[in-house]
Parts: C-alpha cells; sequence; structure tokens
DNA sequence: ATATTGCATAACTAAATGGTTATATATTGA
DNA sequence: TCAATATATAACCATTTAGTTATGCAATAT
C-alpha cells in the first residue's frame, strides 16, 4: 500500500467509479477476470464504447489488461480499489474522531450548565 | 446507514470526489464546519467557483449548508461519506476473497502437480 | 441611511466526457 | 487462402464540467 496516493490518481480514480457501466463492469470483474466482448455482453451500447471505459479503468489503476490470443483479458486490480478504500477510510475515521470529541464537549457543557445552576 | 446507495447517488458522490479541490474543501470541513469565506481562502480560485464546489458537494450529500446570518455554515456530512466508504469497502472484501481463493486454487493445483509426478 | 461584507446567480467559454458509426488490425477457424 | 472474430482507433457530436466576470441581494457595520 504506497500511501499516500497523488491528487491525479484519486482524480482519475474517483473519476472512473463515477459511472455506472464502469462501476458494474468492475463489479462483474470482481467475480473474476473476463475479456472485452464477455463486459460488453450485458450493456446495450457499442463495443467501442465499452473500450473506452475499460481505458478510463485501466488509466485510473483499477483493471489490468493482458492480451492472450486475439482476447484481451481483464482483471480487477485489487490493490488500487485497497488504496482508494484507504483513502476515504482517514475521512471517514477523522470525522468520527472530531464527531466523538463534539459529543464529549456537549457532555461537558451540559455538566458546566447544571454546575452553574446550583 | 440506509443500505444500498442507489446508482445516481454513487454516482455524483464519486463525482464530487474526483476534483482535488472539492476533496480538499472536505479534508478541511473534517476538522469542524466553516463558512465560504473560510473554505475559498486557501484557494486561487474566484468566490463563485468556490460556491460551485460546494453546490456540488451538497448535492453529493457530502456536505450540509444552514444559513447563519449572512454566512452559511458548511458541515461535512459523516453518514454520507460512511457509505461511500462502505460501498467501497464491499468491493475491497469481494475481491479479496476472490484472491484468497485464487491462491487456495493454486496451492491445490500445485500438490495434484507433485501427485502426479510421483 | 449608507457602505461593506458574504454570499448566490447569470451568462459566457474552453475543455472533458460519453456516446455514436465507420474502419483498421491482428488472431483464429474453415 | 479467405472469412470471421475480438478488439482498437478515428472522427464526430451533444452534454457536462470547471472556470471566468459582472451583478444582485440580504445582513451587518458605520
Amino acid at each position: 500500500m504506497q500511501y499516500p496516493l497523488s491528487s491525479e490518481k484519486l482524480d482519475v480514480a474517483f473519476m472512473a467509479l463515477a459511472d455506472a457501466t464502469r462501476r458494474s463492469i468492475l463489479a462483474r470483474l470482481t467475480l473474476g477476470d473476463a475479456n472485452v466482448m464477455d463486459l460488453a455482453a450485458p450493456f446495450s451500447m457499442s463495443q467501442p464504447a465499452i473500450t473506452k471505459h475499460l481505458n478510463v479503468l485501466e488509466r485510473a489503476g483499477l483493471i489490468s489488461r493482458t492480451k492472450v490470443g486475439r482476447l484481451r483479458r481483464c482483471r480487477a486490480e485489487r490493490e488500487a480499489i485497497s488504496e482508494v478504500t484507504g483513502w476515504l477510510e482517514t475521512y471517514r475515521q477523522a470525522l468520527t474522531a472530531n464527531f466523538q470529541r463534539l459529543d464529549l464537549l456537549l457532555e461537558t457543557m451540559k455538566k458546566q450548565e447544571k454546575e452553574n445552576q446550583r
């Protein structure tokens, strides 16, 4: 997990994830490798369109492709997906920590108020 | 955590995250609420540009805004960020599970090979 | 009462995105 | 050898994005 993820990498990764077709392709690939035609089959979309989506996913590092004869085998890149997840996770944790601090603060304030009322 | 996150929600959430300025704003907000001018300060960008970014973040549900006098207080939405993180996490887990199965398969195949050599 | 501050909105622009069809290329099958 | 298959590339188009400047408007300060 070579942190930190560069800003440019995050740009392209999140952009790649911001499309339902690409997320669906990625979901399919979590089940196992597939070639382009396999991936295109579920969609009512031209083959070049799918190739474009695969280009986007590959540029984002979320998938890799290797030529096997006239096929091109696509594979989800576990490590890249873990990295993006990790990045988001740190944000979630920061917010949660902040939220808990705030909770604590409110608690303290309430107690203080009671003190003052006595 | 009201799963599942709709496809449209994921579209706008990931799109919102696919921009360094917006991620930076979000990072700032993990430290605590801020108004628009505070958020705009670090950037060499016009105020309307920041307002647009905030609109994108709000449409994605990643922040909320409330009017306080002539200020507008912005807050990171912990729950929404958790949801997106959770969504990605399921992918990561699916891939990891698959990866481990593959590992096991390779192991089995190696053993089988040795059997056959005897 | 008037000026200033903190925003939002409108109108515009350049570039990027997501799709199309037509075509090229390499590999495999008959 | 020739046809079919799997995929990529090119050229094009409509829409969206990310920025700009100019302006409007409500809340606060003087």
